[in-house]
DNA sequence: CTTCTGACA
DNA sequence: TGTCAGGA
C-alpha cells in the first residue's frame, strides 16, 4: 500500500481547502511528492510537515507570495525579526480591538442610558470636561459635506465621537471634540440640566432648544454659560434616518429647599 | 465519488 | 477565497 494521501485528505489533516492547497502549489509553495496516474496530486509527509510551515508563516502575516523564499533562504536570525516583527503588528491589532471594544460598550451604554428615562429632562453632574477645537462655522450656516471635506484637519473617528456644538457669541458656532487637558476649550464641572432626543430634520432642534429652555425657566433654573449641543452619530445606529442629540446647559447650584416630597 | 483546470465574483 | 462548470 502507498503511504501518500490525495489531496482532500490533506486538506482535512491540515483544516484548510483544498482550493487554498492548489492555490499553494500555483504559487510555488507546495508541490506534491509526485501526480498519480491519473493526474491526481499524492502527499506525503514531507509535504505535510511543508504545509504545516507554510500555515504557520501565514498566521505571522506573511503573504502567500513571499512564503517561497522565505522557507529557501531565510536565516534563523531572519526568522527572528520576521517572528518580533509580526508580533509587534499583533499588538497593533490588540490596541486596535481594545479601542473598539471600548467604543462598543460605550454604544451599548450610552443606548441603555437613552432608553431608561421616562423624563427627558435630568440633571447631570459632570466632571470637568476637555474640549478640542475642531470647526467653526456661522450661526446662520448649516453642518454640510463640503464643509467637512473642506476642513484640512480630520479628526480620526469624527463619528464614532461626540461631537460638542457651542455657540460664542451669537454668530459662531464652534464644534468640538472631548480631549485631555488642557484643549482648547473647558466645562466647568457642575450640574447641568440636560436632555436626549431623536430628530428628523435639523429644524426640529430649534424647537427641542427652545423646549429646553422654556423647562429651564419653569423649573426655575438658572442657566449659566452657553448652550451646549451633543451630537453622537453612533446612537443613530439604533433609529433609522434620526439623529441623536443631546442638550446641555450648566445650571446655577441652586439653593432651593429640594427636599419637600 | 473524487479530482482537475479554469473562470468568476 | 469560495463556488461552479464540464471532463476524466
Amino acid at each position: 500500500m502507498k503511504s501518500e494521501i490525495t489531496i482532500s485528505e490533506l486538506a482535512k489533516l491540515m483544516n484548510v481547502s483544498v482550493h487554498q492547497i492548489r492555490y499553494f502549489e500555483e504559487k510555488g509553495v507546495l508541490l506534491p511528492a509526485y501526480f498519480d496516474n491519473n493526474q491526481y496530486r499524492m502527499y506525503s509527509m514531507d509535504q505535510v510537515y511543508q504545509l504545516a510551515h507554510i500555515l504557520l508563516l501565514r498566521k505571522l502575516g506573511v503573504p502567500v507570495q513571499s512564503i517561497k523564499e522565505c522557507m529557501t533562504s531565510y536565516s534563523a536570525d531572519q526568522y527572528g525579526q520576521l517572528l518580533n516583527h509580526s508580533l509587534r503588528e499583533i499588538n497593533k491589532e490588540l490596541l486596535r480591538l481594545q479601542e473598539l471594544q471600548q467604543f462598543i460598550t460605550k454604544v451599548l451604554h450610552e443606548q441603555m442610558n437613552f432608553q431608561s428615562h421616562t423624563n427627558p429632562y435630568q440633571i447631570k453632574w459632570r466632571e470637568t470636561t476637555y474640549l478640542a477645537r475642531w470647526l467653526e462655522m456661522s450661526s446662520q450656516m448649516t453642518l454640510n459635506a463640503k464643509l467637512l471635506a473642506e476642513q484640512a484637519e480630520s479628526v480620526p473617528n469624527l463619528f464614532e465621537s461626540d461631537i460638542h456644538f457651542i455657540e460664542h457669541g451669537s454668530s459662531t458656532i464652534t464644534l468640538y471634540t472631548e480631549t485631555e487637558a488642557p484643549g482648547d476649550f473647558s466645562l466647568p464641572s457642575g450640574n447641568y440640566l440636560s436632555t436626549q432626543r431623536l430628530v428628523h430634520e435639523e429644524d426640529d432642534l430649534d424647537q427641542v432648544i427652545e423646549q429646553f429652555y422654556s423647562y429651564a425657566a419653569a423649573q426655575s433654573h438658572v442657566i449659566q454659560g452657553p448652550l451646549i449641543l451633543i451630537e453622537r452619530s453612533y446612537l443613530s445606529l439604533f433609529s433609522q434616518g434620526q439623529l441623536h442629540y443631546e442638550l446641555q446647559a450648566l445650571i446655577e447650584p441652586t439653593t432651593h429647599s429640594e427636599k419637600g416630597d
